[in-house]
DNA sequence: AATCTGATGTCAGTGACTGTCAACACGTCA
DNA sequence: TGACGTGTTGACAGTCACTGACATCAGATT
């Protein structure tokens, strides 16, 4: 075992997790968030670039899920049907986290404009890997960058849905129920 | 004539404008912005609750017109479709603003990962507005919500593409160009 | 044993943003 | 005409997010 307890960034995610959930984010400070994990302020900004990031500690390896996903849909799929293949392994990953913890942690960001902003910003970095994938995969530039950000719609409102528990079914089928309603309603008419 | 020279406001959104295209986001400071449109930092946060928002005064105005845009469309309208006389009313509204202005805007928006994150949020507001307007003329939540944000995909895409001059079609027939590509791209196959 | 490496602590500093109070030009009303 | 309210600004002190530079120390390497 090192000089320090191992596990750091772990400790400085759950400690901020926490605090967030009882004060706020606004009224949490990091140099509290570090406190409560036993370190330095300093050693918060060095596992995390700003306050917000240790909210997402996740996100990039649910980046490359979803892209690894969208490669490796058959060489067939229609751009949409490779995004929604992106989604099934989204919707795995998800899936194997512990359902309240991905709702304590949606209410923090709902409760706070600049983690939603935040969140956003994911979601579009969601977005624009999935549209390379896409361009790699012969879509146009235009019809990949539209319907992978189609896509993420369709990801955060079923993930939102799903961790609300306002739906009992599995997260996958919740994804796939919500990206025929996207078809439905960009339907020609 | 008041005591201090009138719109310190629209001063201070010139100022910003050139100091960011110049030096760059991060390298200006707001008392910086503030000195060269004649007034103290503390008013430049009178104006601007941060410091990102002085690129984005006219927003409120933008989302406005799309919402009535939105509202005004014909009754017998499917759900994309008042979202197109949406996006109408927002290229019309930025086909008056002069291209060059646009554009320097857009250039110093996308140099930086907070200012682009504070646009998503922009667009993300404006969906949730159409979203809302959808709601009332009887659109389901979901199809509402997924109507509006690809339609402000739509919007951003087109912007980007018309502010940098890579088109020199007018911004509303890129706007329909790019809706039905969404379409195409989107179709059941 | 000497050295290297990686994670951490310490400390000083910048800049974004806020709360509070005073100053002052302007309009209103008696 | 003059007292008074109102809206905008300046002045100033303060908190906190975030950064750079350097020291420290356990464990791995040689």
């Amino acid at each position: 075992m090192g000089r320090w307890e191992p596990d750091s960034r772990g400790r400085l995610q759950e400690a901020a997790l926490a605090l967030f959930s009882e004060r706020g984010f606004d009224q949490t400070t990091a140099a509290e968030i570090a406190a409560r994990a036993g370190v330095t302020e300093r050693t918060f900004f060095r596992h995390f670039a700003d306050k917000r990031e240790v909210l997402f500690g996740g996100s990039e390896v649910l980046r490359e899920r979803i892209v690894t996903g969208v490669a490796g849909a058959p060489a067939g799929h229609a751009p949409l049907e490779a995004v929604a293949d992106g989604l099934d392994a989204a919707a795995a990953m998800l899936g194997e986290a512990r359902r309240d913890l991905t709702a304590q942690r949606q209410a923090v960001i709902a409760a706070n404009p600049e983690l939603r902003e935040r969140e956003l910003a994911k979601l579009a970095a969601y977005a624009a890997a999935v549209a390379a994938t896409l361009r790699q995969r012969g879509v146009g530039e235009l019809q990949a960058t539209l319907a992978a950000e189609a896509g993420m719609s369709v990801l955060r409102a079923a993930l939102e849905r799903w961790a609300n528990g306002h739906d009992d079914r599995s997260l996958p089928v919740i994804m796939a129920d919500y990206l025929a309603e996207l078809r439905a309603v960009t339907a020609s008419s």
